[in-house]
DNA sequence: ATTGACGTTCCACTAGGCGGAACGGGGCGG
DNA sequence: CCGCCCCGTTCCGCCTAGTGGAACGTCAAT
C-alpha cells in the first residue's frame, strides 16, 4: 500500500513529506533541526531550508525564543479539509460496484443516524432475481447485518443504553429480540469482524456486513453484501471475506488508523 | 506577516505546499493535474511528480477510476497533530458551551493563519433554526466578526500591509471593501473591545466576536457568537458583553497579561 | 572564559529536477 | 460505432537549482 515507488518522484518533496510526518508523529510539539536531521538522515542544511520554506506558507511555525519548530495553522487547514471532503458515499461507490460484480449480488452502504441506520447507496447485479433495498429507509440497530455491524462496535455504554432504551422490536419472525442473545451475537461479530444475518430484517433475505470507522474510531457506517437467502448462503464465506476487506479499506480512507 | 521570504528556501517544497493548499481551499474534493497546473502556473509534469510523490506517503490519494487526486489520510494526521498541541481549543471548549447555552446561539472559535483565519471549533444550540459554520474553511481577515476582531489588533504595520497587499474581496454584498471604511471600523472595534458583523461574510448571518491574545500580546484567535441575522440583532448587546468577557478570560488563560 | 551544541549560511559541484513534446487511453459527441 | 479531444503520464536533454560538508554566530551551561 503505502510507500509505493511507482512512477516519477521528487526527492525534495519526499523529504518534505517525511519532515511533516515527523511532526505529526512526534510526542512533543517542538522539534529542532538537528533532531530531525538525525532521525531522518537528511543534512541539517536541507532540513533547515525545508522548514524555512514551509514556515513562509504557515505549514510550520517557529518559536523565535527557542528557535524550535512546530506545526502551523495551515497543517490544521489540511486536516479539516480532509474531513470536509470525505464523503463515505463517493469513496464507497467504486467498492460497491466491485463487490457486486465479483459476487453477482447486491452491495449496500448504510450510515448510522442515532438509534437507527439507513441505506444511502446500493449497487445491484444484472440478473433477474436479485435484492433491492430502499434507499433512505431507516431501520433499528438490532436487526439485519449492517445494523448489527454498527451496533457491535459502539461504545459499551452506548450498547447498554440502546438495549435498555429501545424495545427490541421484531421486524420478522427471526429478528433477535432477546437482549442476552443479541449481546452474544454482537460479541461474535466483534470477534469475526463482520456480521451476518438471515431473515432477520427481511424475510427471504440474507447478508454479511462490515463496520466502517471514521477517523475517531467510531462506526459511522456499514457496508454489506446481500441477496436471496437460499442462494446467498452458499457463498456467504466468500462474501464475508470480501466485505471485511472492503470495510477495512473504506475505514482507512475515512481517516481511520487501525 | 505571512509570506516571509527571509532565509533560504526550496522552490520544489514551496510548490508542494501550494499544491497541498490548493486541495485545502478547493470546494470539491477532487482535483486534476491540469486544473492544478493552470491555477498555480506550474507545469503539468511537475504537478504530476509532486502528486505522485505525496501519494506514496499517503498525503494524497488517487481515485484509480477517474485518475483524479484528493487529500489522503496523512493530511488528517497532520491536522490532528496540530490540534493535539494547541491548547486554545481545549481551554475554549467549555466557554463555547456556556456561551451557546446562555444565548441559544452558535459559539465559534477561530485561529489566525497568515492573512486568513479558520474555524477550529463550534458549539451549536439545540433548536431548529441555527447557524453552523464549516470547520477548517478559511476566510480573509477583513470579512466577518471574528476576522475583524483579529485584524483590528494586529500591529499597525501589519494592518497596513494587509490593506495594501490583499485585495478586499467581497464575500457578500455587504462586505466592507473600502479601506478607509474598514480602518474606521477597526478603530471602533478596538475602542469597544469587540467586532460585530451583519451579512458581511455570509448572507443572513450576524455575529459578535472578541479577539484572543497569546502571552506575547498578539491576537492569535477569535471567539464569537453568531446566528440568523434578524433574530440575533435583538440580543446583540447582551451577546457582545458575554463575548468580551469570554475573550478576556480566554486570553488570560493563554498567558496574556492585560 | 571555555566548551559544546545548535541554528544558520556559504560555496562549488553536479545530481536532480525541469518542461516542452510526445504517448496512450478513456469519454463524449457525432 | 468511430474518431476526436482532452487528460494523465512519461520521455529526454539542458542546465538550473538543490546539495552537503564546512564554517560561522549565538546561546547556555560549565
Amino acid at each position: 500500500m503505502a510507500g509505493d515507488t511507482s512512477g516519477q518522484t521528487i526527492t525534495a518533496v519526499e523529504r518534505t513529506a517525511l519532515v511533516m510526518s515527523a511532526f505529526a508523529q512526534a510526542d512533543s510539539q517542538h522539534l529542532g533541526v538537528t533532531e530531525i536531521s538525525n532521525n531522518l538522515d537528511i543534512s541539517k542544511a536541507v532540513v533547515h531550508r525545508i522548514l524555512n520554506t514551509l514556515r513562509s506558507l504557515d505549514y510550520i511555525a517557529v518559536d523565535p525564543a527557542t528557535r524550535r519548530y512546530m506545526l502551523g495553522p495551515a497543517a490544521l487547514e489540511l486536516g479539516l479539509a480532509f474531513l470536509r471532503h470525505v464523503d463515505v458515499r463517493d469513496i464507497a461507490k467504486p467498492m460497491l460496484e466491485e463487490l457486486s460484480a465479483k459476487t453477482q449480488e447486491t452491495a449496500t452502504l448504510s450510515i448510522r443516524s442515532g438509534t437507527h441506520r439507513l441505506y444511502i447507496d446500493q449497487v445491484t447485479p444484472s440478473r433477474e432475481v436479485k435484492m433491492t433495498v430502499l434507499l433512505g429507509r431507516s431501520f433499528p440497530l438490532h436487526a439485519g447485518g449492517s445494523s448489527k455491524a454498527i451496533l457491535a462496535h459502539l461504545a459499551p455504554e452506548d450498547i447498554e443504553d440502546y438495549m435498555s432504551d429501545v424495545v427490541l422490536e421484531p421486524l420478522t419472525e427471526l429478528t433477535i429480540t432477546d437482549p442476552d442473545l443479541l449481546m452474544k451475537d454482537l460479541a461474535r461479530i466483534r470477534r469475526l469482524g463482520y456480521a451476518s444475518s438471515v431473515n432477520e430484517r427481511q424475510p427471504g433475505a440474507a447478508s454479511v456486513a462490515a463496520p466502517v470507522f471514521d477517523h475517531s474510531g467510531w462506526p459511522v457506517a456499514a457496508i454489506s453484501l446481500c441477496g436471496p437467502a437460499e442462494r446467498f448462503q452458499d457463498q456467504a464465506d466468500e462474501a464475508a471475506a470480501l466485505i471485511v476487506a472492503a470495510g477495512r479499506q473504506l475505514s482507512e480512507r475515512m481517516g481511520y488508523r487501525g
